[in-house]
RNA sequence: CAGGGUGUAGCUCAGCUUGGUAGAGCGUCUGGUUUGGGACCAGAAGGUCGCAGGUUCAAAUCCUGUCUCCCUGACCA
C-alpha cells in the first residue's frame, strides 16, 4: 500500500509475522490432501484434524509423514525454540540418531531403558541403538572435548528425531515412536552462582515460559517428580487441556502446581488413639484380591478399607516395606521412597509370597510376623474400624483398629506416618492454610531436569577444578516435544469444524479463498492482495483450486489458518474483499479493498 | 506385555453365518449444466479381498499359521 510508510510498518509488525517478506503459496502447487472422513482409528481431535486437514499421514504404528502444512508449523515452533534457546546462551548442534549400544552400558540404560530402546544389528553384527534421548552421547562427547574447568558452564541443544519403542503409541502425534524433540544439556562445576546449574535451570525455565507463550499456548509450569535427585529439581510444562494424559494439581490461592506424581498434600490430622468399636471378624472372600470386589462383598465403601502394598528396597533380597493407604487412594511410589529413605520397587509376587505375605490379602498386622518397615498415610488412620486383608488367601477382616491391633508396633514407634499417596482434588493445599487442591488435565510438552552428576559419574566426565581437585561435572537437561507441541496446540484450540491456530505457529498467517479462480482477473486480484500481505510479513496460502465455494470454505475451517480473505467476481465488482479471523464466529464481513491490509494488521493485534 | 478387536477401491464400510469368481457411498478422471458452506446429469478408471499354507471342482467366505493396525489396561527421561 502506498499509504503505508515502510519504515514505521517494519517496527509495528506483529511479532508472529516474518520480519522480512512473507511467502505466497498456491494450494494447487503444494500437497494438502484434505478428506471429508477421518480414518476410523483416529479418536482425539488433534489426530482427526491433522489427518483430515492434510497435515499428516500415517506410515506405521506411531510413525507419520509430516506433510507440507505440518512441516511449516514444526519449523515455526522450532524457530521459536531456537531463538529463545540462543538468547538464553545455548548453542545448537547435532548428534547422530544412531549409536552403538555400548554407549548405554555405563549408565545401565541398555537394560533400564529396556524395550523402549529401539535397537538393531548392522551387517557386522554390532548392536546399534536409535536415540531416545542423548545424555550418554553428549556426556561421552564432553569427556573428550572438555579438558578444563575454565570451559564451563556450557549449554548445548539439538532439534532432532527421537525414537522410542513405545508399548502403545496412540493419539496421532501425541505419543509416537518417532517424534521431533529439542533436547538441551548443560554442564557446570557448581550449583550456585552465575556459572551454576541453578542459574542455567532458571534461565531455561524462563526460556520455556517464553517459548510456550510465544507459541500462543495456554500452559502451566508444574513441579514434577524428578527421580532420585529430589528437591524442586524438575518442572514440566503442560498445555492445559481437558482430555490431557497427565493430571496436575493446583492450589488456587498460592499458585502451587504439581504433577499428580509429585503433588504434596497439606497438613492432615490423624491419631493412633481412636478407641475400637467392634471386634475383628474374619470373612471368606474367595478370589477377591482387589479392593472393589471385596468392598462390595463386605458391604463397605472402599474408603472404609485399608490397602496394603508390599514394596522391597531396591538392591536387596528381603528388606520389605509395607505401605498402607485408604482403600480409595493410590500409593505413590516416589513418596514411599522419600518416606523410607531408599529406592523401593513393587515386591515381586513370588518372593513376597515366599517371605510370608499373602499378596492381595495383606494387612498391617503382618508387622507382627515379618520384619518390615511399615509406612501409613494419615488418612488410613482416621477411623476406629477398618476392613482389610486377613493375611490369609481368600480372607478379609472387618473391625481392624490401630490402637488395639497394632499396639506393639505403635508403642515401639515402628509405625511411620507419612504422606505416601497421590494427591486428589479436594486435598488440603501444601502451601496455603485452608485452601484445597484442584485437579486439572494437561499434555506435557516440556520438561526440565537437574540431573546432578548421575551421568557424569557413571561415565567418568570429570575435570580438575580451580583447586586442582578432580570433580564430577554437574548436568542439567531440558526437553521440548516439538511435534507433540503441534498436536497439543490443536487439542486445546479447535472447534467442530477444525483447527484454530495461533498466529505464531500457523503454517500460514493468511489464506485467500478464491471463488471462481477461472474468471477473468480474479486470480490477478488474489495475487495482488497476497503480495501486499507478503510485503508486510504475512505468509499467504491462496486457495486457487477450481472448486465450488462450499468445499473451499469447509477446507479453510479445517486447515485453521488464522486470517481469511475471500475474493470473488462479486467482491471485485464492488471493490471490496471479505475478511474474517478463523476464531471469529459467523461469516466474513465485507470491507473496502484498500482497507484489506490494514484490517489484517489490526486483526493480528487482537490474536495471540 | 495381558485382554479385546480389525484387515475387502484413496476414505467410510457392506458381502463372510449358509463357498459359486467382488459391491455401495464419498473421493478421483472425462463431458456437460452449475457456482457463497462438502452441487446435478451422463460416462469412466480403480481391488492378486493383509500374507503364506491347507480343505474343495470352486475360497473374500471354511481351517492352520503369520503379520498389520486399533482399543482398554499396565508402562511412559
Amino acid at each position: 500500500m502506498s499509504t503505508i510508510n515502510a519504515q514505521s510498518d517494519q517496527q509495528s509488525r506483529h511479532a508472529a509475522l516474518s520480519p522480512t517478506t512473507g511467502c505466497v503459496h498456491n494450494w494447487t502447487q503444494t500437497l494438502v490432501p484434505t478428506t471429508r472422513d477421518a480414518p476410523a482409528d483416529a479418536e482425539t481431535p488433534s489426530h482427526i484434524f491433522l489427518v483430515r486437514a492434510g497435515y499428516i499421514r500415517q506410515v506405521g504404528a506411531g510413525i507419520y509423514n509430516y506433510l507440507p502444512l505440518a512441516w511449516r508449523t514444526l519449523r515455526k515452533i522450532s524457530e521459536i525454540v531456537r531463538e529463545e534457546m540462543d538468547a538464553a546462551g545455548a548453542s545448537e548442534f547435532l548428534m547422530p540418531a544412531m549409536m552403538p549400544i555400548e554407549l548405554y552400558k555405563d549408565t545401565k540404560r541398555d537394560e533400564n531403558y529396556g524395550d523402549l530402546l529401539f535397537t538393531f544389528e548392522d551387517r557386522h553384527g554390532r548392536r546399534t541403538a536409535l536415540g531416545p534421548t542423548h545424555e550418554e552421547v553428549i556426556t561421552d562427547l564432553m569427556c573428550g572435548a572438555v579438558t578444563s574447568y575454565k570451559q564451563f558452564p556450557l549449554n548445548l541443544y539439538q532439534i532432532q528425531s527421537k525414537f522410542r519403542d513405545e508399548f502403545r503409541p496412540r493419539a496421532g502425534l501425541l505419543r509416537c515412536r518417532e517424534f521431533i524433540m529439542k533436547d538441551a544439556y548443560s554442564f557446570h562445576l557448581e550449583l550456585d552462582g552465575e556459572a551454576g546449574l541453578n542459574h542455567t535451570y532458571d534461565k531455561m525455565y524462563q526460556a520455556y515460559t517464553n517459548i510456550f507463550t510465544r507459541c500462543g499456548l495456554d500452559f502451566s509450569a508444574v513441579e514434577a517428580e524428578a527421580g532420585p535427585i529430589g528437591g524442586s529439581a524438575s518442572h514440566e510444562f503442560m498445555v492445559n487441556c481437558a482430555n490431557g494424559e497427565d493430571t496436575i494439581l493446583v492450589c488456587p490461592e498460592s499458585g502451587y502446581a504439581a504433577n499428580v506424581e509429585k503433588a504434596e498434600i497439606g497438613q492432615r490430622n490423624w491419631s493412633f488413639d481412636l478407641a475400637p468399636t467392634t471386634e475383628i471378624t474374619k470373612h471368606h472372600t474367595p478370589d477377591m484380591p482387589g479392593i472393589e470386589g471385596v468392598a462390595e462383598h463386605l458391604g463397605v465403601q472402599p474408603s472404609e478399607m485399608l490397602k496394603s502394598i508390599v514394596f522391597r528396597r531396591v538392591g536387596t533380597e528381603a528388606k520389605w516395606v509395607v505401605a498402607v493407604v485408604r482403600g480409595d487412594h493410590d500409593v505413590n511410589e516416589a513418596k514411599v521412597r522419600d518416606a523410607v529413605g531408599t529406592e523401593v520397587e513393587l515386591a515381586p509376587e513370588a518372593e513376597a509370597t515366599k517371605a510370608g505375605f499373602s499378596i492381595g490379602y495383606v494387612s498391617p498386622r503382618t508387622f507382627d510376623s515379618i520384619k518390615m518397615t511399615l509406612v501409613v498415610d494419615p488418612d488410613a488412620l482416621n477411623a476406629p474400624s477398618w476392613a482389610t486383608g486377613a493375611d490369609e488367601k481368600d480372607h478379609h477382616i472387618t473391625g481392624f483398629n490401630w490402637s488395639r491391633d497394632m499396639a506393639n508396633a505403635i508403642a515401639a514407634e515402628k509405625v511411620k506416618v507419612a504422606d505416601i499417596r497421590n494427591a486428589e482434588a479436594g486435598d488440603p493445599s501444601p502451601r496455603a492454610e485452608g485452601a484445597k487442591l484442584e485437579a486439572r488435565r494437561g499434555i506435557e510438552v516440556g520438561h526440565i531436569f537437574k540431573l546432578g552428576t548421575k551421568y557424569s559419574s557413571a561415565m567418568g566426565l570429570s575435570v580438575l577444578n580451580k583447586q586442582q581437585k578432580k570433580q564430577d561435572v554437574i548436568m542439567g537437561c531440558y526437553g521440548i516435544g516439538v511435534s507433540r507441541t503441534l498436536s497439543a496446540c490443536i487439542e486445546s484450540a479447535h472447534d467442530d469444524n477444525g483447527i484454530i491456530w495461533p498466529l505464531a505457529i500457523a503454517p500460514y498467517h493468511a489464506q485467500i479463498v478464491v471463488i471462481r479462480p477461472d474468471d477473468e482477473g480474479v486470480m490477478d486480484e488474489a495475487n495482488k492482495l497476497a503480495s501486499e500481505l507478503a510485503q508486510q510479513g504475512f505468509d499467504v496460502l491462496i486457495d486457487d483450486r477450481d472448486d465450488r465455494p462450499g468445499p473451499k470454505f469447509k477446507d479453510a475451517d479445517l486447515v485453521g489458518i488464522p486470517l481469511r480473505f475471500i475474493i470473488s467476481p462479486k467482491t471485485i465488482e464492488a471493490n471490496q474483499v471479505e475478511f474474517k479471523a478463523r476464531s471469529d464466529e459467523g461469516k466474513a464481513e465485507l470491507i473496502a479493498r484498500d482497507k484489506a491490509l490494514h484490517a489484517a494488521i489490526a486483526k493480528c493485534g487482537s490474536l495471540n
